[in-house]
DNA sequence: TAGGGTTTT
């Protein structure tokens, strides 16, 4: 999620959720500083919490190979722990050290700031790489990168050979790139014993880290053994064993992986809890905004709900129940956020607000971690979120509202603390804390992991089930990945890598399915036009729903429409982007198009084809013979085949399932041109929902699909 | 018939 071009610095936001300074921070390529403010920089970086620890913290990583931060917000890891790692020579000898960030925007401008206090030109001495963006050098000797990108550098160098150190910052988020990276660098540990690897991670999560790397043997679950004994009011299901736990003892080599406790510098926040449940959340809300607007003098409100249905609800009842307010009181300017609005609206939540209005913001999940808005002095919490599961027998996603974890609470109160003293009513009562989990369930967890296993596959990790997961993902998840991949032709019956097709899948930065199809393009006379439609699908948000217009927006969108179907009018909706928009965000505005994600899909397209050219696979088109497309998407969409119903609702071939068509479909309001269809996803949410759907011909799902659907009778 | 938490390669 960028709010900002990189270079400059959001206004209002902070880069690392440490300390920022406006002034300092802002925009362009830092020149090499003066003396004098290179002393105000080493005077700042001294008051900082973990520089008291400097010389512990170098100590034990002389003596240790794996270091544990844990670390509340504030206390200057991300930036100073690698500049320490560089003054103490770390860095000799062409070495580099590496710090992986969840986030794009966070490697970038935390790179930014560690140039300047370093005193180089970004790029240099300090660097950054991120997917389609990296300002680094073979010198470069402290490198801040996506946790995606360091995994992927593992496909090329297996050992990192290059770094000395591999600091996973963020790591308590458990994103299913930093799980990978914890397993695979464990691994590597044991052929390179000099490798340092720090971990930085929040505190309630940071003891399982240590435990993973003291344990000598792979288990299954523990997804929350991070409490002490003390602590675990909140009893965890029991952890299964796994088929290895059987046979052998774990013997925790103690002093492998040391934890160390750093001091934040963030204020107290006052909790405060419902006395009864409430049914109406949004009203709550509204009735708590409201009762702190008028009882607090100053500070903004920043209010956790769970989507965009529920946030504008919200705004509405705000602005209505506005009018009722005193003759004279304090006005209230309340912004939506999300991932689904255009980047003004986005940019719109850091602005001041103008005297004597209270600024609320009502947001997702997102202001959780990904955005930080200064001066929040208030937390309005309703302790839900909305989570994606995947369900391995059926293939489908769900997106399930679900309490918090007591982590998530935590962070999200955290939020209230940043600048001063501050406040967070939580939406429901105390008594409810203790049925909550301690963390979030990893996202490997609740994945789809097709893509992770074929990657490992590709490192020569050949038995995945014994892979040491830190949070193994279920076997049934684990079998069915292996099933499918098997069924796309990316693994032989040994569960060896293909070659070229799963090699060559394993490399491409999409979805296997469409990796599939890529690759077989050419023999379908359609690569050219398959290469944006892989682009396509994999950004969201094309087609921009906010701004209360959405019969306009409706209006725009069937200006692309074609009756094919959704893939065919993704793909006109970037050729038409190309032709007048590429450079103008006022054309794609004009049309309630995304102009970032268009311009995203671009630059995969890009890359993608990069891709075809190295395997020598010929770009061509298939000009107007739109069959061609849609029969190769067939060739690797069979799994998600369904067929229509005469009440308009669809029926999955290979199950059943009674599936509905998302409103966002072209097919929502038209009637597909035949009745068989493939579809990109299901998301279950109030209905099973299939998006991205095109039709095709029966016909070609038995000629193009036969071997699937024989395999799966076969199995049963 | 009426809807999408977030992130990444």
């Amino acid at each position: 999620m960028a709010f900002w071009k990189p270079g400059t610095v959001a206004p209002g936001s902070s880069i690392d959720r440490d300390t920022v300074n406006q002034e300092s921070a802002g925009g362009g390529a830092p020149a090499v500083t003066g003396r004098i403010e290179r002393i105000a920089v080493s005077e700042r970086r001294g008051r900082l919490p973990i520089a008291k620890q400097r010389d512990a913290l170098l100590y034990l990583l002389e003596r240790h190979p794996v270091v544990v931060l844990q670390s509340p917000t504030g206390t200057g890891k991300s930036t100073q722990l690698p500049q320490f790692l560089l003054e103490a020579g770390w860095a000799k000898d062409g070495k580099c050290i590496a710090v992986t960030q969840p986030r794009r925007v966070a490697a970038i401008s935390v790179a930014q700031r560690v140039a300047e206090e370093v005193g180089c030109i970004l790029g240099e001495e300090v660097g950054y790489s991120v997917r389609f963006e990296a300002l680094c050098t073979p010198e470069t000797k402290v490198l801040y990168l996506t946790d995606g990108m360091l995994f992927r550098e593992i496909l090329l160098d297996p050992l990192l050979s290059r770094y000395s150190v591999v600091m996973v910052d963020e790591a308590h988020e458990r994103s299913s790139y930093t799980d990978l990276l914890l397993g695979v660098l464990k691994k590597i540990r044991r052929v390179r014993p000099e490798l340092r690897i720090v971990i930085s991670s929040a505190t309630i999560e940071a003891q399982e880290f240590v435990d993973f790397f003291n344990r000598t043997t792979p288990s299954s679950s523990h997804p929350n053994s991070g409490l002490k004994p003390g602590e675990d009011v909140h009893a965890p299901p029991p952890a299964k064993k796994s088929r290895w736990d059987k046979k052998e003892k774990e013997e925790p080599k103690l002093d492998e992986a040391v934890m160390v406790r750093l001091e934040g510098k963030a204020f107290p926040v006052e909790i405060a809890y419902l006395e009864e449940p409430t049914s109406d959340i949004v009203m709550k809300v509204v009735e708590t905004v409201f009762d702190i607007h008028l009882k607090h003098p100053v500070g903004d409100i920043l209010v956790f709900l769970t989507g965009r249905d529920e946030i504008d609800r919200c705004l509405q009842q705000i602005a209505d129940y506005q009018h009722r307010l005193p003759q004279g009181a304090p006005l209230i300017k309340a912004f939506p956020l999300h991932s689904g609005l255009s980047t003004e609206s986005q940019i719109a939540v850091f602005e001041p607000p103008s005297p004597r209005t209270r600024k609320v913001i009502v947001s997702t999940n997102i202001a959780e971690a990904s955005v930080t808005i200064d001066g929040i002095k208030f937390v309005v919490d309703s302790g839900l979120v909305k989570l994606r599961s995947f369900d391995p027998v059926t293939g489908m996603d769900a997106l399930v509202t679900t309490p918090c974890s007591l982590a998530s609470l935590a962070q999200r109160a955290g939020r209230a603390g940043r600048t001063s003293p501050g406040k967070c009513f939580r939406l429901f009562p105390a008594t409810a804390l203790k049925a909550l989990l301690p963390t979030t369930p990893p996202e490997i967890t609740r994945s789809d992991i097709s893509l992770l296993v074929l990657q490992l596959k590709s490192l020569g990790i050949q038995n995945i089930l014994r892979f040491d997961w830190m949070t193994s993902p279920s076997s049934t998840m684990l079998e069915r990945a292996l099933e499918f991949l098997y069924c796309l032709g990316a693994l032989d019956e040994e569960g060896k890598l293909t070659r070229p097709l799963g090699v060559r899948m394993a490399e491409l930065p999409i979805d296997p399915m469409m990796s599939k199809i890529l690759l077989d393009s050419h023999s379908f006379g359609c690569s050219d036009e398959i290469l944006t439609v892989a682009a396509m699908t994999s950004v969201q948000n094309v087609f921009i729903l906010d701004d209360g217009d959405s019969i306009r927006g409706e209006l725009e969108r069937r200006k692309f429409t074609v009756e094919e179907g959704d893939h065919l009018t993704a793909l006109n909706a970037y050729n038409a982007f190309i032709k007048h928009g590429r450079k103008s965000s006022k054309w794609c505005h004009n049309h309630r198009l995304n102009f970032k994600a268009l311009s995203r899909a671009l630059s995969i397209r890009t890359q993608l084809s990069k891709y075809l050219k190295r395997f020598d696979i010929p770009i061509i088109s298939c000009g107007s013979d739109h069959a061609k497309i849609r029969r190769c998407l067939t060739s690797g969409y069979f799994r998600n085949a369904a067929v229509a119903q005469p009440d308009g609702t669809y029926k999955s071939v290979r199950e059943g399932a009674l599936l509905h068509v998302h409103p966002s479909s072209v097919y929502f309001t038209r009637t597909p041109p035949s009745s068989f269809v493939i579809f990109h996803e299901v998301i279950e949410t109030t209905k099973r929902f299939m998006r991205e759907v095109t039709a095709i011909e029966q016909d070609w799902l038995v000629e193009l699909a036969g071997h699937y659907y024989q395999f799966r009778e076969t199995k049963r």
